[in-house]
Formats: C-alpha cells, structure tokens, sequence
DNA sequence: GTCGAAATTCGAAACGCTTTGGCTTGGTGG
DNA sequence: CCACCAAGCCAAAGCGTTTCGAATTTCGAC
C-alpha cells in the first residue's frame, strides 16, 4: 500500500494526503481524520526511501565501528552504548546503521557515508588524542557527536564525555586517604584520549598529595581480563609492591582479582582496587552490594544523551558547539579497605 | 556528484553511464573505461536510496535487539557477533541497520521494517523454544536467518547454531570421565533455547552414564557475574555440594570462580569448572593457556556465516532453507582435573 | 553502393514520496 | 452584485537512479 493507492481509495489527492498525514495546516480537519483513519486501517507506513529521496534527508545515523587490524577488539561498552542510543532513535523515527570497518578504511567509509547520502549524522566512537577524524568529517561535513573527547583536537566539535580525570583523581584521594602510599594504575592503552585523562587525575592526585608516580605501577593495555592479570602479577613481584590498585575497567579487574587470588590475598584486605564501571547490562558490578569499588558511570546513558544530541544537531545545524560532561560516582564496594599495615 | 552530472561531463546519456558502471554487456569498452574513470576522478557515488527506489532491493539488512522490559540486558555475544556480520556486510556492499526495540514492539518493528522498505531481509537473534518471530517473519514475508534454533518451531527457516547439546554431553561425558558423580550445571535462562538444548546434553551425558540429574544441582538464571555467584555459593552450600561444574557462559563462569574462592576452594583441584566460551573478543579465555577448560566456539565466526547466509537467501529467495551447525571444540584449561579424593 | 544485423547509445517512464504554485469554491465586505 | 480573499484541494515537477524500448551508428556481406 503507498500513497498513491491510498489516495485512489480516499479518492484524494496524493498531495492531499500526504499533507494530511504530515500534519500541515491546509487540510480539511474531517478530510484529515478520514485520511489518518484509512492510513491506519490500511496499515500504510511511508517508504523510507522515498521520503529521503525527495527531502534529501536520510533519517539515518550511522556508527561507525573500526576493527583495528592488530588487535581485534571490539568495544565491550559498545553494546550498551548502542542499546542507549537506538532507543532515542527509535523514538524519534531514525534508523542506525552501523559500519564494522577496518580503521584502515575509517576515513573512505565516512566519505562513502556522506556521497551516497546514507546518513544524516554520526557517532564518534574510542577518540584518541589529536583524533583526525575530527578535522576529516568537519572537512566533509557530515554532523557528528563524539562520545569521548579527543585532547588535542584544533577544531570545535560536539561531545559526550565522562570526566574521567576527576573521577580517577577522586578514586586516587580514596585510597590515600585509606592510607596507600603504593598504587597503581592499570589503564587502557594510552592512545585512547579516555586513558590519557585517567592517568592524567591518577598523577594529579598522587602528586598533589606528595606522592611520586612511579613507571612501574603505571601499566597501560588492552582491556581484557588476561593482560589486567598479567599487569597486576607483574607488579606484585616488584620488591615493593603496590598495596592499591585503579584499574581502568571492570574485565580487567577480574584479571586483576585473579592475580591477587593467586598470591593467596583477598581484596579490600590485602590488596585494595577500585575499577572504573560502565554499568554494562550484561557485567553488573554485583546487585544489591558492589563487589567492587568503583567509579561509576552509565554508558548506555551516555549513548542515549549522545543520540539526543546528534539528532539535535541534524536539525539544527549550527546551534553551537554543544559538550556534556558527566561526573562518574565513586561507590564503595567490598575490594577497599585501609592499607594493611 | 550525480550521475546526470558526470554524464553531462562525459557528454553521455545518464542511460549509458548507469551502464557502464553496472558493468552491462552493450556499452563499448572505450566508453566504459572512460566514464569509470571519470567516475573515479570525480569521485562519484552513486546515490543508495535513489538505486533503493528504482530497484525495490534496499541493499540493507536489520538487525532486531530486542531490550527485555523486565531484564534490561543486551547480549553480550552481541557486539562480536555483529563484528562479524559486518565484515560480510561491509564487502558485499550492503549497510546494516540496527533498531533497539522494547521486546513488546518486535512485532511491530518488523511489519515497519517490510513495509517501509528498509531492509531486504534480517537476522532473528536469540530464538526461544517456539519462537513466535519464525511465524511471523515467514508470514510478513522477510527473509531471515536465525541465529540460533527455535525449538518447536513449524515452518522450515533458515539456521546457523552451535551444537550445544553435543558440546554440553561431551563436557559433563568429560567431568564425569575424571571421576565427578556431583556435576552442577549453571544454564542459561532455559526459555532461551540454546539454554533448553545444552541442560538436554547435560543431563543425557549423566543419564548414560548411570547418574541421576539433581535440581539441585542444575541452575537457570541470567548469564551475568553476579547470578553465577550466587547460583554456584547455594550450591556449594548444599550438603553434597557438587565437586565439578558446568557453566554457559565465561561471565557467569567469572561469579563462580568468585564464590569458589570465597569458600576457600581452588579451580581445577578442589572444584572443576568448564564454560562455554564465545571467543567474544574482549574478554578471551587466557591468551596462551587458557584459563577454564571450555567448549568453545567463535561467535564472531557465527556472524560472519549468518550474513553470508542471509545474503544468499537474499539473493536467491527459493533456494532450499539452508543450516549450519558448528560444533563445539572441548579445550582443555586449568580449572578442571581429577575428583578430589 | 546498399541492406540488414549487430553494436551502441539514448529518451522517457518508473520507483514513492514532497513541495511549489495554481486552481476551485464559498464567503465577505463594499 | 462584484471584487477579493481564505480555505481547501490538486497537478505536476522534482529527488537520483534503473531499465524498457527505440533510435542511431557501425560494419560486414551482398
């Protein structure tokens, strides 16, 4: 059923009708109820394609997901990110279509992007410091919301960010506080612009309280549970090892749990760490009490107010440069505790 | 860039461009090699929803997330699966459209997705025993590909799935083999119905082997670290507390190495413990040696083989339905070993 | 040379919608 | 009674492709 058809059976007018259902003033109110009543009983949706051919607007956004060649890793926050991010969409009748490309290829993709007319606006995900692909879509124009900030960046641009330097420099205070004179930080790979501020507030903190960072006690890897294991053993076999732990996620904190286990020390005792938690749906940081200490920020929040201002911004292109900085929560779970003396 | 413009540059009719680059037989090979050119130099592209609009084929597929009201959890298989998928996507040209819908608007969001033209056909993911989609789908008439199985299911439908039941046989066949009579599973929830098809495997392996299967021992709860925990530290309590476990998923299989820890006990002497592992990319079972003793299976690799799948279904809508069943390698890690005396 | 088939190329319709500008109709004010 | 206006409706021109059917050119054969 399209529109010509429904306006045969109305014997309208296709303009008629789709000024009908548009909601344009110059249509007959009892013409439009008999209009939006057939549109329904007919079960008559507006071909997508159409409606961008003729507007011009695609009604569409796109994620754009790089594989880095080396390690191929996917986001695990990603999920959520997107789960956060279609419900806005879905709300407001756009599409998300999502590019798994090799970051090789990044910058084609987002040209293909724009030359074929297939979104309206994108998302950028994992920026890493002087991120060029601020300057490439400012170049082709393409609207575009950054979920991360990228240090370094010469142009304006918009973006959704956790205020990860406070969050761990606060988490840092904390442990200082509980008495911890040796910490470390087990980060993200120190080219993600997130990793760079983590460790940024990590050192703050040691050195606004008279404290040294040490290179040792700073490790920066993958995500994932093995390397957060192997990072915290490596540090627990220096002479002086660390009597506290920031580490960058929950997974590593799991490997990080699991090199402690292994020295036979239990957490909040022996050892104190506090992990950064996304509130991924799928790894709670515990229920009802945290498991561990933590600082907290909703990803999937993040996704949904990174969608509302994209979508913002698709429809009006120049409001200005427009930031949201969330402050992540440092919620106390059962893995901190005073230093052992 | 247009194609009514570049045919304007190469003084040719939009007609023969369209031909040239759509590689038609009747167009002279000098012509054609000219207008590729001149499509490369200017950098032409054509316009995906105007080819949508003059061939019906949208050249998209969608991906369904369906947000449970009650648990809010996005899969976490979901991320590496659509990795996957993409891959296949990204090199036959076709965009991937994601739509993260409430779990009681499904149906609704297919019928949209048909009826607007959007996608050419989808992937059904995380079928339940009876899966009301498979009616639905094959009703509205969207090519599809499940992934996964739908038990009690019908109507033929298109399938790619591991062999959860033989991977779950063989790994209890191999608890029992070293010497376990106490083996605990900790499923899935078993509405799902990979769920429904590992405890089948589960409790055959027992049955064959002279045992009987305790619902005391057999857990069903959502794959999270917590619920694992939880499911694992009732069991141990039990007063003939299981010596060897079964466990769906790596996250939950993280909460029971949290709760065998509690309780003092070490992986692989005091408790066994086999996952099923995904191979989800961010969150790998040990790098060299891995961690549990897992039967595993990529589900990225499932991903890739659903969109080819689908794609071909798509291009050649009456082939006979087609499956795939991946089996399920048994790796053998450090949790497991001989019942302790 | 001429003819016809083969090789190329083109014009125009179609896809399903939006939107501009114009056409009716009925009512109002002078 | 007429000019004028607003309200309501419609025809038709796009949007950027593909594709059918026809037109043109080329070329070998007669």
């Amino acid at each position: 059923m399209n529109l010509k058809e429904l306006a045969r059976t109305l014997d309208l007018s296709p303009t008629t009708v789709s000024r009908a259902l548009g909601g344009y003033p110059e249509v007959n109110a009892e013409t439009r109820a008999r209009v939006v009543d057939a549109a329904r009983r007919h079960n008559y949706r507006p071909n997508t394609r159409a409606i961008q051919l003729a507007t011009g607007r695609s009604m569409a956004v796109g994620h754009v997901i790089p594989i880095a060649a080396r390690h191929e890793i996917v986001n695990p926050i990603f999920a959520d990110f997107i789960a956060g991010a279609g419900e806005t969409y879905s709300r407001a009748g756009y599409d998300m279509v999502m590019s798994v490309v090799p970051d090789t290829d990044e910058a084609r993709t987002y040209r293909e992007l724009k030359s074929r007319g297939t979104v309206d606006g994108v998302i950028v995900h994992g920026p890493t410091a002087n991120d060029p692909r601020i300057a490439l879509l400012t170049d082709i124009g393409i609207p575009f919301v950054v979920h991360g900030r990228a240090t370094g960046a010469e142009l304006p641009y918009r973006w959704i960010d956790v205020n990860n330097r406070r969050a761990f420099q606060r988490a840092t205070e904390f442990l200082i506080d509980l008495g911890h004179r040796r910490i470390g930080l087990i980060n993200g790979l120190e080219f993600m612009d997130f990793a760079i501020r983590r460790r940024t507030g990590f050192t703050a903190a040691l050195i606004a309280r008279g404290l040294v960072p040490d290179p040792d006690l700073m490790a920066s890897e993958e995500m994932t549970e093995s390397s957060g294991y192997r990072a915290v053993r490596a540090m627990l076999d220096l002479p002086d090892p660390p009597t506290a732990l920031i580490v960058s996620s929950m997974i590593s904190g799991i490997g990080a749990r699991r090199a402690a286990q292994d020295r036979g020390l239990i957490l909040g005792r022996d050892l104190s760490v506090i992990i950064h938690d996304d509130e991924l749906s799928y790894l709670k940081n515990g229920d009802t009490v945290p498991i561990f200490t933590a600082t907290r920020s909703s990803v999937r929040e993040a996704g949904r107010q990174a969608a509302e201002m994209l979508l913002h911004l698709i429809a009006t292109p120049d409001s200005p440069p427009e930031h949201r900085l969330l402050e992540a929560e440092l919620i106390i779970g059962q893995s901190t505790g005073p230093r052992h003396p």
